[in-house]
DNA sequence: TAATCGTGGAA
DNA sequence: TTTCCAAGATT
């Protein structure tokens, strides 16, 4: 079987078995001369990357609800958005989202580029999702390299390299792969099949519409690829958290600077997080209570154990960081995890009510 | 190039 | 409980 073949029955396989997903146009109605918006794509893509479709889905159902077009989401406050993120991580994507939004809205006449090289000069669009977009929305054949791409490609022709050194490799026998016709479908065909049948623990290659020409499944291993490089291990920090909480039931908050983790998000004031035991850094002075609790995260590359301090204060506290946030302005929701965490026990003692 | 950057669900 | 991993981008 040639590679055009493997095509054809991708996108045959899809015609049948496409996911119905919010922000798609399904094979049938898009035969039938609808087009998806670039905007809704845009914003998919960027909630979708190391994001699960199932984690994805109320956020992009939310964000469409608050801002059905590019120029809405461009007019909107950036601690609004910020919150509306809040809890779907990776935080650099939502700050990359409303500059993106913004030159978008304010220097290309509110329409996105249609070329990949275009979309690629936008904030937070890299090369998967300027492919993505290019071949989703507008039809081109590009070819997106994702984790899902790079895993049914190192299955259906055995590549035996591990990643990410096989990267090149990988990325070349999908560019031969590519139609020209209906690349749109079939990038997201592919993407489909990795996330359902192509999958990276128990494939399902019985009903793989691949499986008459999988080498990997000829030789036994596709549940083995692709290899992988050893991964380091993760570091366990410690830090302080200082929740105070006003007499009128503001709480005291801070927005963390823009770089770095959690940028850009609410946060509590605290010390540093680090792998020694933190310096205490209280943003007011007054009595601390110790509660005896620690909120445990896990982040990608570290382990946080986050200590926390309690304090119930007087309206005449002046604060070194941060500032008290009214009840009705606060809510939870806007926190990320690991601060909603610390709400969540902090919130519940005496101390503070 | 390698490190940084979140979170929640599955196994 | 721990590890793995998900439609990656940025520096």
């Amino acid at each position: 079987m040639r590679d055009q073949e493997k095509s054809t029955a991708l996108l045959a396989w899809y015609d049948i078995n496409a996911r119905s997903l919010p922000w798609r146009v399904g094979p049938a109605t898009r035969q039938a001369g609808v087009r998806p918006d670039p905007y809704r794509v845009w914003l998919s893509e960027i909630m979708l990357q190391q994001t699960t479709v199932a984690a994805v889905k109320a956020y992009f159902d939310r964000f469409i609800r608050l801002w059905p077009g590019v120029t809405d989401l461009a007019a909107a406050e950036d601690a609004t958005v910020m919150g509306e993120w809040a809890g779907l991580g990776y935080y650099a994507r939502a700050r990359n989202l409303l500059k993106c939004a913004r030159v978008v809205a304010h220097d290309l006449n509110g329409r996105f580029p249609d070329s990949e090289e275009a979309l690629r000069a936008l904030p937070g669009i890299g090369p998967y999702t300027a492919a993505a977009i290019a071949a989703i929305a507008f039809d081109r054949p590009a070819t997106v390299m994702d984790g899902n791409v790079e895993r049914v490609m190192a299955r259906l022709f055995a590549v035996k390299t591990p990643l990410p050194a096989a990267k090149p490799e990988l990325k070349a026998l999908a560019a031969g792969l590519t139609p020209k016709t209906r690349p749109g479908d079939y990038a997201q065909a592919v993407m489909d099949l990795g996330a359902t049948i192509c999958s990276p623990r128990n494939p399902a290659c019985g009903i793989c519409p691949l499986r008459a020409v999988c080498r990997a499944r000829a030789e036994g291993i596709a549940p083995e690829l692709p290899r992988k490089s050893p991964k380091k291990p993760k570091p366990t920090r410690h830090g302080t958290a200082y929740l105070a909480r006003r007499e009128d039931g503001a709480w005291l908050l801070e927005t963390r600077p823009d770089k770095g983790l959690l940028g850009g998000m609410l946060g509590w004031p605290g010390t540093e997080w680090t792998e020694s035991a933190p310096k205490e850094a209280p943003p007011l002075r007054v009595a601390w209570h110790d509660p005896g609790l620690e909120v445990r995260h896990t982040f990608t590359h570290f382990h946080l154990r986050l200590a926390l301090r309690v304090a119930h204060v007087t309206t005449d506290a002046r604060p070194d960081r941060g500032r008290f946030l009214p009840a009705a302005q606060f809510r939870p929701s806007d926190l990320p995890t690991v601060m909603r965490k610390a709400y969540d026990l902090a919130s519940r003692l005496p101390a503070v009510n």
